[in-house]
DNA sequence: TTCAACACTTGATAATTATCAAGGACGTTA
DNA sequence: TAACGTCCTTGATAATTATCAAGTGTTGAA
């Protein structure tokens, strides 16, 4: 499995599951909600059941920057109720009308610090997201626009498991772009440029890619990113 | 005191890291030998406790890219050994000659498994470091080279703890602007620029910043990023 | 010493990406 | 329906950074 998709509540067993569960609750939130504000005490993780939840930093200019889009499985601040001090480093917000799952910081540290193999795990998952991390770190200042690109739609095809050689922008062009560190501008450029060349087509949010190794060879990278497993 | 100075065997107490180092072993290196590549086995983690090690990955041209150099005191592959699958995920190179100490990771796994409340202190510190790995991904794509590079000085800068306004340059400056992703060229002329504004002083590898305000004002940054602890 | 290798610099030019300005497409609301 | 807002696109231009080529200085080996 990717290491993208493993989570922090992905590594419970059953027994452990339930106890959590027991102690969680589901929240609704309506879109355009705030979810928590970075600076808050972080007290709890959220594990987004149905809907769609960003998080974002505020720029110097009073724009805001997404970090991150938050979908259904995923779970929201896995880091953050670890680090000292204890508290968002960025600030969440709802897009859409979602039902998320709270579970609170104390209840997870009583399992993880009672069960030392499953300390252990957590360890291990938290060093392979800084692997991860260091390796976006690594690209981002390596590879250039049209690269990054590239290997965005890797990440997200690979999320996705569609059937054919599809996959959905999960946000608006305007997020994505903010994403990779582009603007919008040149996100639709470099878009134009892969559509006339014939290596993509959009229609809407969905983009699909005939040849992956072609696209990979026309931006310089392996074609290997967009395999599902390794 | 600054999360980038923490490590793993800081969070040890004395008892834990008398067993540890007894448990150790010292060995010598000589400068241009390879400490272990991408993709061996990570059996141990390193402790420099004189000379120089590079941590970096072959680009697909062949070029090394320098990710991270390390000095005395400072920890090589902390989270590799926690890894799955537990190899290394860049090469090391010893540059200077140096003496480490290596400490195998069934000792570290021991201690962590042994003891919960060290378990959550290492859950925690990794979770800062993802933390502040996210910053650095967030600044890298949204500042310029002018701003990378005058966080790169405030970086060394609090590590070298100097008496005065003045650090060192830790390598050469091929190796700083692989570390920015910039090219030499455009690292000499921005420093070029910074000269001749009077921003800095250069004498060969040590640098003089008469006033860190203004060198934040001229490139938009906000100074905190020079104080030493927060 | 002389040569070769390497780090660094500088200049000229090209490629990449951002910025600014304007307009089209679309949905929402009055 | 009209008016508005937002997203997206496109064009023109400017800023940033890379590339290529040449030259200087230093070091270390023959």
């Amino acid at each position: 499995m990717s290491v993208a998709q493993l989570n922090l509540l992905k590594l419970l067993n059953k027994k452990q599951r339930n106890f959590l569960n027991e102690k969680s609750k589901n929240i609704n939130i309506q879109a355009g909600e705030s979810l928590f504000n970075k600076g808050d005490c972080a007290d709890s993780i959220y594990r987004v059941k149905k809907g769609k939840v960003t998080l974002y930093r505020l720029m110097p200019n009073g724009e805001q920057k997404v970090f991150k889009v938050f979908l259904s499985g995923d779970i929201i601040a896995e880091m953050a109720i670890f680090m000292t001090p204890r508290v968002y480093p960025m600030s969440a917000q709802v897009d859409l009308d979602s039902l998320l799952t709270c579970y609170h910081h104390k209840h997870l540290k009583e399992l993880f610090k009672s069960d030392g193999a499953l300390a252990m795990k957590v360890i291990g998952f938290m060093s392979n997201r800084v692997g991860h991390l260091m390796n976006s770190l690594d690209m981002l200042t390596q590879v250039n626009a049209n690269q990054r690109l590239v290997m965005y739609f890797a990440e997200i095809y690979r999320k996705q498991k569609h059937e054919d050689n599809k996959f959905i922008l999960p946000s608006t062009k305007r997020v994505v772009a903010a994403q990779l560190g582009i603007t919008p501008e040149t996100l639709s450029r470099l878009l134009n440029k892969l559509k006339f060349s014939g290596l993509i087509l959009e229609s809407g949010a969905c983009i699909t890619v005939p040849d992956f190794s072609c696209l990979c060879r026309e931006v310089d990278l392996v074609p290997s990113i967009f395999e599902k497993c390794h």
